[in-house]
DNA sequence: TGGGACCCGTAC
DNA sequence: GACGTACGGGTCCCAC
């Protein structure tokens, strides 16, 4: 009879605190300045591992400084990986010295990868008859997995990884993973591998043959000759490869299996440690396991307690437990990702931690069984949504605000945006999906919709999900939603966001979800007249175009373009893209000086695009109920603060060709109405000129003057009624130029001059703005020692490249230090003078609604006898929304059609 | 057939 | 390498 012996869990350092450095983008920093958001993520993963494993034997394994056996193998081993960025050298340290003041054995051995070591003490343990998990989420460990003794484990993910997972995730067993990996290589760690092998083919080949030596020695037995030619030449990159990857097992390691015991954390200690680097939250967790472990274990978080509701007892139920809530949050589930086009399915809410419930109303499932109808359902609920309590959380809750409209019911009370939370924190960072969100600040995997409905082709619709498992995913997006808002509070409340989430960004979701909702009238018959004409000279451009090339080929392919104008015609290659030479608007306007063709494919080009982007695409996006056009505008998106619009992009609608002005009039008012335009005049130079405080700038704005005549006569030193227009072009380019940091080279490229001139004229210009110049320099010192830009009200943008020792990085931050502080302040302004305008139309019961916002400009629906009224309004509010030291000058226009309204 | 990389062009 | 912020259409290529 043999004894059972205890798990030892072998954690792979590196990778966690690689992940725990870039999953937290938002940078976490001790009082003194010192990074720590890798100790964080580190500790909050040890923790998972404590609590949910209670291990008895553990080991952390560090990968050693300098250089393994691998890089005398092959000297590029890893070559093409980056240094460990700084900020995150100096946490380790603090990495080791957590995992000693914590109790946990570690080990690191010179010359040997984490991996290897694991490898080692893995078979030890084996050999003793006791069970190994292997703490990491790395691939290259896969090939370690023995199923039952051996087995790995991802804690964050809350993934395990046995033989079964393995092969699914990767197509192969646990012992072909290192073959699997010598075939296609792994670009991370520079692998060669074979080349042309990717991950589909190197399966195929195992799955095939079974083994790396099989595929070898019959490699006459491969059917493609393409492959076989590949694998032969491969052969011996292979057999390096596989060298390479396969971690080894004779790592010299002193440690035996039965000493990694955790001793007792030297709890003191630690409360010294986690208050040096200013971590409160493990402070109240180590205060909490120190005092009565009874009763920490009764604060442990029970289990979700989902409620599937299918009958009006449940949902009276519901309706009363909610009764006493302050907060619900509230998730819909629908049958499109369109909130104008959405049906709804069923309506998951969380009003309290662990207790959530799911309305199913539009299940068409085989086990749908009983629902309550929608309009049932929102009947029920509408005191509560369109009461201001409870408060109203959701992640991005535009989309329920607008659905819910869609169905009758108008939503109050909104508090708080997950989402929109997350993006103030960092805007930088591409996602603020819930899923991405959660990991980040709950450190916790979510349901994920593929994990109900499958993926790819398989993926159902939601209301075709099981009922079972549809409660099961909308109550914990419900509820992990819920969760966040108190975290994200918290953490908004710390980096002194929350002022400007509660007074802009919550108070815009509703302005933008009315303007949503309403959208804007489109003439389709104007569009498909000018599609007609556009289409005519399209036909006679392409008649040109392809009897000077001297034959018939696909202009809108830039190969066959390519070939036509540097081949055929052997013109000049002006410029290079990353796959051959550009064709790009400047390198044709270079050619059209050399050859004729390169005129006609500017005008084939421009016209293809106004009728393939608008004229033939807005008239699809009418909405068949409303007659309109409806964009979504994305709260959470661009890294200045400024909104963004999509599906379609109303923000990017021609204004500057005649021929794209004839698209502005096809925007047109509903009947009895004018559209009013209202746009920011120059508001970048003027908060420029608010900013550097500059004497000569503020006092230009100060009287109304022409700030490009303005400036091109300071810049000359004519008086400014001798300014040439060839002299305010200039002025005008440097302008705009200024604020987004171009140097001397794009001057010049741009006003056609050498660059010489240009840089003269940057000179002049700074010369003459000498605050602008002074500005920009402590403008970019302030951001590099803050860590991040900040706008008028308080946004911020995290800067990490001004601290880069790299010189392009560091002036690429320097120019996105001084740009997003002025485009950041803009984009804060008009959200605010939107708010203003929405509050005092809705004050005054007008019929006006607004309609679209383009970064400067507002667009309106006034009815005709409100115009006055509006008019005045708009201008008052927009001008007078913040006080600068320069005056804020809206230009309105209105009329028929948007064009018109920019008379 | 669909997704992603790439090139290009529209807006502010 | 050199000018910031977006979205989207077309082509091409590859995986399914």
């Amino acid at each position: 009879m043999t004894e059972k012996k205890p798990t030892l869990y072998l954690i792979d350092a590196s990778s966690y605190m690689y992940r725990a450095f870039y999953a937290m983008r938002q940078r976490l920093t001790a009082p003194d300045g010192t990074p720590t958001q890798a100790v964080y993520g580190f500790h909050q993963m040890l923790q998972k591992v404590l609590k949910d494993k209670r291990p008895e034997r553990i080991c952390v394994v560090y990968d050693p400084p300098g250089p393994t056996l691998r890089h005398a193998i092959y000297p590029d081993y890893k070559a093409t990986r980056e240094r460990m960025p700084e900020d995150l050298v100096v946490q380790v340290p603090l990495i080791k010295r957590m995992v000693d003041l914590l109790g946990i054995p570690s080990v690191e051995i010179t010359g040997y990868e984490a991996d290897d070591v694991i490898a080692a003490l893995a078979r030890k343990a084996v050999e003793a008859g006791m069970p190994v998990v292997i703490v990491s989420g790395d691939k290259d460990l896969h090939q370690l997995v023995r199923e039952p003794h051996v087995i790995q484990w991802d804690p964050q993910r809350d993934e395990v990884f046995t033989g079964e997972t393995v092969e699914r995730k990767l197509g192969v067993r646990p012992e072909q993973v290192r073959d699997l990996l010598a075939l296609m290589g792994d670009s991370s760690d520079n692998i060669p591998g074979v080349a042309g092998v990717g991950l589909k083919t190197a399966q195929n080949l195992l799955r095939q043959f079974g083994s790396l030596d099989q595929v070898l020695s019959r490699v006459e037995d491969i059917q493609s000759p393409a492959l076989r030619k590949k694998i032969e030449e491969g052969k011996e990159a292979a057999l390096l490869s596989r060298d390479l990857v396969t971690v080894r097992e004779d790592a010299p390691v002193a440690l035996e299996p039965d000493q990694c015991v955790v001793r007792p954390a030297d709890t003191k200690a630690l409360v010294e440690f986690f208050q040096s680097l200013g971590f409160r939250r493990f402070l109240d967790e180590l205060a909490r396991e120190a005092g009565d472990q009874a009763l920490a274990a009764a604060t442990e978080a029970p289990e979700r307690r989902d409620r599937l509701v299918t009958d009006e007892k449940g949902l009276s139920l519901v309706l009363a437990r909610i009764a006493e809530a302050d907060v619900l949050s509230i998730d819909l589930e629908t049958t499109s990702q369109d909130a104008m086009r959405a049906d709804l399915v069923g309506v998951a809410l969380c009003w309290k931690d662990h207790e959530a419930a799911y309305i199913p109303v539009g299940h068409t499932g085989e086990d749908a069984g009983q629902q309550i109808p929608p309009a049932r359902t929102l009947d029920a609920l509408r005191p509560l949504l369109e009461g201001d309590r409870p408060k109203k959380v959701g992640q991005n809750i535009k989309y329920e605000w607008v659905v819910l409209k869609r169905h009758g019911v108008e939503l109050q009370g909104i508090d708080f945006d997950t989402m929109v939370a997350s993006y103030l924190l960092d805007p930088g960072n591409p996602s603020h999906r819930l899923e991405r969100i959660v990991a980040e600040h709950l450190g916790e995997s979510k349901l994920r919709y593929s994990d109900v409905a499958g993926s790819g082709r398989n993926q159902i619709p939601f209301a075709q999900v099981p009922l079972e498992k549809a409660v099961d995913y909308a109550c914990s997006d419900a509820e992990t939603t819920y969760r966040l808002v108190p975290v994200l509070r918290e953490k908004l409340q710390e980096a002194g966001l929350l002022d400007l989430m509660e007074s802009l960004e919550r108070p815009l979701i509703p302005v933008l979800a009315r303007m949503e909702h309403k959208g804007i009238r489109i003439d389709a018959a104007r569009l498909q007249e000018l599609s007609k004409t556009l289409e005519e000279g399209l036909r006679k451009e392409e008649e040109v175009i392809h009897q000077i090339a001297g034959g018939p080929f696909n202009i809108q392919s830039p190969i066959q373009l390519r070939d036509v104008l540097f081949g055929k015609l052997q013109l000049p290659v002006i410029k290079k893209t990353k796959t051959g030479p550009s064709t790009d608007m400047s390198v044709l306007e270079e050619l059209a000086a050399l050859h004729p063709i390169a005129e006609h494919i500017v005008a084939y080009r421009s016209l293809a695009k106004l009728k393939n982007t608008y004229v033939d695409t807005l008239p699809k996006l009418i909405h068949p109920e409303t007659g309109r056009i409806h964009t979504s505008y994305n709260q959470a998106v661009t890294a200045t603060g400024r909104l963004s619009s999509s599906d379609p992009n109303l923000q990017n609608i021609p204004i500057r060709t005649e021929e794209g002005r004839r698209i502005r009039e096809a925007f047109v008012p509903e009947e009895g109405c004018v559209l009013l335009a209202a746009d920011y005049s120059q508001i970048e130079l003027r908060i420029f000129a608010h900013y550097s405080g500059d004497e000569r700038l503020v006092a230009a704005f100060s009287e109304g003057a022409d700030i490009h005549r303005r400036t091109a006569a300071e810049m000359f030193g004519v008086p400014p009624h001798e300014v040439t227009p060839e002299m305010r072009r200039q002025a005008k380019t440097i302008n705009f130029g200024i604020i987004y940091g171009m140097g001397p080279y794009g001057l010049a490229k741009q006003l056609r001059i050498n660059q010489a001139s240009a840089k003269a004229a940057i000179d002049r210009y700074f010369a003459t703005y000498q605050g602008v110049k002074r500005w920009i320099e402590q403008v970019v010192e302030e951001s590099r020692k803050r860590g991040y830009a900040e706008t008028l009200l308080g946004r911020r943008r995290y800067l990490p490249e001004l601290k880069s020792r790299n010189r392009n990085v560091r002036q690429q931050g320097e120019r996105l230090a001084v740009n997003t502080t002025i485009q950041g302040t803009a984009a804060d302004l008009i959200k605010k003078a939107m708010i203003d305008i929405d509050a005092a139309i809705r004050q005054e019961g007008l019929r006006t609604a607004m309609l679209l916002q383009v970064h400067d400009e507002l667009v309106f629906e006034v009815p005709e006898d409100e115009l006055d009224r509006v008019r005045t309004l708009v201008k008052d509010l927009m001008e007078n929304v913040h006080p600068l030291s320069v005056p804020l000058v809206v230009d309105m226009g209105w009329g028929a059609n948007w064009a018109e309204a920019h008379g």
